[in-house]
DNA sequence: TCCTTATGTAAACACTCGTTTACTTACGTC
DNA sequence: GACGTAAGTAAACGAGTGTTTACATAAGGA
């Protein structure tokens, strides 16, 4: 048996919080279009209508669970002397596939998602980066940390492709640390 | 005017390449899940049924486009001293949105699509990839390819945030060139 | 205690999609 | 030139989607 925590049989902020919560999970697992809104209210426990009282629909329920994850997640915290190891760390070690840049994909088939996913991914991480890169490649910089970024997620998630898919092998591993380390040092 | 080519009213298979033809263009364009039977039959200017009929469905019909832009593009043709340089203008100079690689994104919503891209990138990119590198970390370099390239697209088409958007800066495409060599050098 | 209101549900709605079926029509053959 | 077969079309089907509507009910103040 396990111990159920008897919560108010009406609470519409943990209603909230919980249908948010599976959205974060089954977006980041299966994709904005793949994802339905009744898989999403399933895991929470509650009617599918209710994405649309609480949240003015799918794509709106969408953009919040993606903003959620955005201010869990800041890549500028790290200091910079060991940017390479920890990002490497957060991105391989740390369960990240609840994380801002493996949902870019999951919008990746929708337009309307896919702006979404745009414009919170330019505002709240490559502009944050862009700054505290700094200097006049700055931008060059943040350029490079997205590619890197992203072709690691989709390599790792999208195509499994290598024998050592899943983990992450250690000279890629070793490859990667060096990758972005460069890109502060440069 | 233009010059219209009087084309037999029926032909399989001048129909069966026209739907082919068209498949790639708006597969690449608006991805697997997006790109609906009847746009692409609509641009090739046929009845839906038609998919069903010569392709066994929209489903193989996607494997179809992917196995012919992939016969097209070889990654492996390239001279390993100017490798660097030829394949980045492969990917930013030539019009290679229907190229092999951006597909891959496009099937990144769909379970079985995924699959199937998963498959072909696979046998038909990647293991060339590996015994063209040859050594003993070949694999780890087709990963690092692979990591760099899909990155290079999934920025570049997926989520244009710098605003260099479209064309490739100078610096971003330098430190392309030098990675992309690093890879056959190391 | 009663009544209002917020909370949640069930069901249907409206729409899109890939696919199948029934039918028409052009082409090649005798 | 008639005919049979392959090529193509139109329309409907069935399943799935997000969303809306109508209704039930628990919660909280008067």
């Amino acid at each position: 048996m396990e111990t159920t925590i008897e919560a108010p049989t009406r609470d519409a902020d943990r209603t909230r919080a919980a249908i948010l919560h599976a959205a974060q999970q089954v977006f980041a697992a299966k994709g904005f279009a793949e994802a339905g809104v009744r898989d999403i209210t399933a895991r929470a426990g509650v009617n599918p209508s209710l994405v649309s009282r609480y949240f003015g629909g799918k794509l709106k329920l969408f953009e919040a669970a993606l903003d959620a994850a955005l201010n869990t997640r800041l890549m500028t915290d790290l200091p910079k002397e060991q940017f390479g190891k920890m990002i490497v760390v957060r991105f391989a070690d740390e369960d990240d596939r609840v994380s801002p840049l493996p949902m870019m994909f999951s919008a990746a088939s929708d337009r309307e998602a896919r702006a979404v996913a745009q414009r919170l991914l330019r505002d709240r991480v490559f502009q944050p980066l862009k700054n505290w890169f700094g200097g006049e490649s700055a931008d060059v910089k943040a350029a490079r940390f997205m590619m890197v970024s992203l072709g690691f997620f989709a390599y790792r998630d999208q195509l499994p492709l290598a024998e050592f898919a899943g983990r992450v092998e250690p000279r890629l591993r070793q490859w990667l640390e060096r990758e972005f380390q460069a890109i502060v040092d440069d």
